[in-house]
RNA sequence: GUGCCCAUAGCUCAGCUGGAUAGAGCAACGGCCUUCUAAGCCGUGUGUCCGGGGUUCGAAUCCCUGUGGGCACGCCA
């Protein structure tokens, strides 16, 4: 496949020697309307340099310029050099490559097996998995698998929020109001009963705090009762996380949550003070970042138990040490973004030049009907509601719509769950999203369902051709407008996934994909495919199938299943 | 108070490291199923791009400033 951008700047660089190639190609754009070509040159910036006017030097360009044979025309349009690409060879080019790639294409190396931890979902064990954790969840999924498509050796990690203060509380509401069997038929809403119990009950009695303090002190310390009450409920939730895992499509390669780092501690903290970055004040233990104007890090609290910060540190050093990698990601909403900001100045502090390799990866925080979503408070919206939800919600539209469907409860399944991860890496990631059932549930216009609905249609079709699809097609047929569309946007496929990995922004995919399927929706309503001209639907076929494929190469990325019926 | 982030159509949002008339979806109205899945397609309309300065040949985009909102700011994670 040719880059033309490339091919073009080489074009355009041997009538304009003053500028470097990589300007050029920096200049290169694609006109706001294709009625102005495939791309442009703005011929601004040369005024200067050669005193003319931006027109006059494109008037003098499209003069001189010599058209290589993939190029139809050059035209100057006022100050910019338009290019049109010459479409039967365009088009060519694209389709035999995706037919060839098929399931690669898009694909690239630049990670060179280069290793990339991705630090995402991170639940808190013994709380509900909320709407709130999705956004990690699957912002994190897709950045796996688009580093993965680009050659990167990818390491998911769950860092399970299972150490902390927050135990010790869950500890003290179970030694006063807990019973043994609740949690073990019903461990999440139990635990957080308990969790808010807590909370509620210290209002009035602010001791049970320091008693939680104390129990999470006893865990540090190795104390049998409470470390095996937290065996209990890690286990309990655990195993209930998984199945909500398992409904997202979502696997990890490692489950080291917080408490796996309880035994590396120590050596941090001897290192940071062997290092003299440690600093006592009001009886805590901490590292001063005055100087870089932030609130310090605090790493001890006065009674000796560690923080979040902590066990972060102590995280990121065995994660270089163990897997080398190249860059360590973090997907959290942004309400973190000081405390990475901190501890990421304290390991540069250290001495350790690969502090500048920990990426945090922030997003917008979801709130519900406008209001925040607390734990705490009791207001959550269950994420397995929501996906049970959704996948009834299906349910019914298939039995109203193709009520003959074959595999009905997994087409339910994979249609309802992308719809709702679909809808949370539509936006930049760094906005808020307000929670509604509604936009949850609609299945129509720029959501999952609506892409993979036109996928599986393309799919209908190809099967209803009863023919192998080749490229030795007769490509003089695809040069009208709308064809050319859906090739266009299946040419710009593999920027978009460099882009979405450059800026860890998978909605750049989701935003791509919607885009492709108008245009494929666009073809397949102006041209019937299965038509008696067999040259004819041979050329067709051969654009459904393209595009086919790079509709599910793209879902893939995204974590969405793209089934072939529903 | 200090720091960071956000502000684009009635609503939800795109708009790449500044570039040609600012675009989608939803909602509303009208049209298209005796031919490949109507979860679809086509058509109709709306903008002080939050205000004010500045840089530039050119600003929704960059800089400054004001307003409105969000988040964070020592023993939570």
């Amino acid at each position: 496949m040719i880059n033309y951008k490339m091919k073009l700047s080489e074009l355009i660089q041997q009538y304009i020697p003053q500028l470097e190639l990589k300007e050029i190609q920096d200049l290169l754009e694609i006109p706001p309307n294709t009625e102005m070509g495939d791309f442009a040159f703005p011929c601004f910036k040369l005024a200067k340099t050669l005193k003319k006017s931006p027109q006059i030097i494109a008037e003098e360009l499209v003069n001189k310029i010599d058209i290589p044979n993939y190029v139809e025309r050059v035209k100057n349009t006022g100050p910019y050099l338009n290019f049109f690409l010459d479409r039967k060879y365009f088009v060519q080019d694209i389709v035999q490559e995706v037919l060839k790639s098929r399931s690669k294409y898009g694909a690239q190396n630049i990670g060179d097996g280069k290793t990339i931890c991705i630090d995402f979902s991170a639940p808190n064990i013994a709380k509900p998995f909320h709407v709130g954790h999705l956004r990690s969840t699957v912002i994190g999924n897709a950045l796996y698998r688009i580093h993965n498509y680009l050659g990167y050796n990818c390491i998911g990690i769950n860092h399970l929020g299972d150490w902390g203060t927050q135990f010790g509380k869950v500890i003290v509401a179970y030694k006063n109001w807990g019973v043994k069997e609740e949690i073990e038929k019903d461990p999440i809403n139990t635990l957080l009963n308990l969790y808010v119990k807590f909370h509620d009950e210290a209002v009035n009695k602010p001791s049970l705090e320091d008693e939680a303090r104390e129990w999470f002190v006893k865990m540090e310390a190795g104390d049998e009762e409470a470390l095996s009450l937290w065996k209990w409920f890690s286990t309990e939730t655990l195993k209930e996380l998984k199945k909500i895992y398992e409904i997202l499509g979502v696997s990890f390669d490692y489950f080291t949550g917080e408490s796996f780092y309880n035994d590396k501690i120590d050596s941090v903290i001897n290192e940071l003070k062997g290092k003299s970055l440690l600093k006592e004040s009001e009886g805590a233990t901490l590292v001063d970042l005055d100087e870089y104007n932030m609130p310090p890090c605090l790493v001890q609290k006065k009674d000796g138990s560690t923080l979040y910060a902590t066990r972060d540190i102590a995280a990121a050093l065995y994660r270089k040490n163990n897997y080398d990698f190249e860059k360590c990601i973090y997907v959290t909403d942004y309400s973190q973004n000081l405390h990475f900001s901190q501890w990421f100045k304290v390991i540069e502090l250290m001495g350790y030049t690969w502090a500048n390799d920990l990426v945090h990866v922030p997003f917008g925080r979801v709130t519900h009907e406008g209001k925040r979503i607390q734990t705490r408070k009791g207001t959550v919206v269950l994420l397995e509601d929501v996906l049970t939800g959704a996948i009834e919600r299906v349910k019914e539209i298939v039995e109203e719509k193709n009520p003959n469907l074959n595999n009905k409860e997994q087409v339910a399944k994979d249609v309802g769950v992308g719809a709702v991860i679909f809808n949370d890496l539509s936006n930049n990631r760094i906005k808020d999203i307000s929670f509604s059932w509604d936009t949850a549930f609609s299945f129509e216009g720029e959501t999952g369902p609506y892409v993979q609905y036109t996928h599986a249609r393309a799919c209908s079709v190809l099967k209803k051709s009863n023919q192998n699809v080749d490229a030795d097609v007769n490509y003089d047929l695809l040069t009208d407008d709308i064809t050319v569309d859906v090739v266009r946007l299946i040419q710009q496929f593999p920027q978009v996934i460099l882009d979405a990995q450059r800026k860890n922004e998978p909605s750049l995919i989701t935003r791509y994909v919607v885009d492709l399927a108008q245009a494929f929706n666009r073809f397949y309503n102006q041209h019937h495919i299965n038509v008696e001209d067999q040259e004819l639907k041979k050329a067709r076929l051969a654009i459904v199938e393209s595009s086919k494929l790079v509709i599910k190469n793209a879902l893939d990325l995204l974590g969405i299943k793209a089934p072939e019926e529903m």
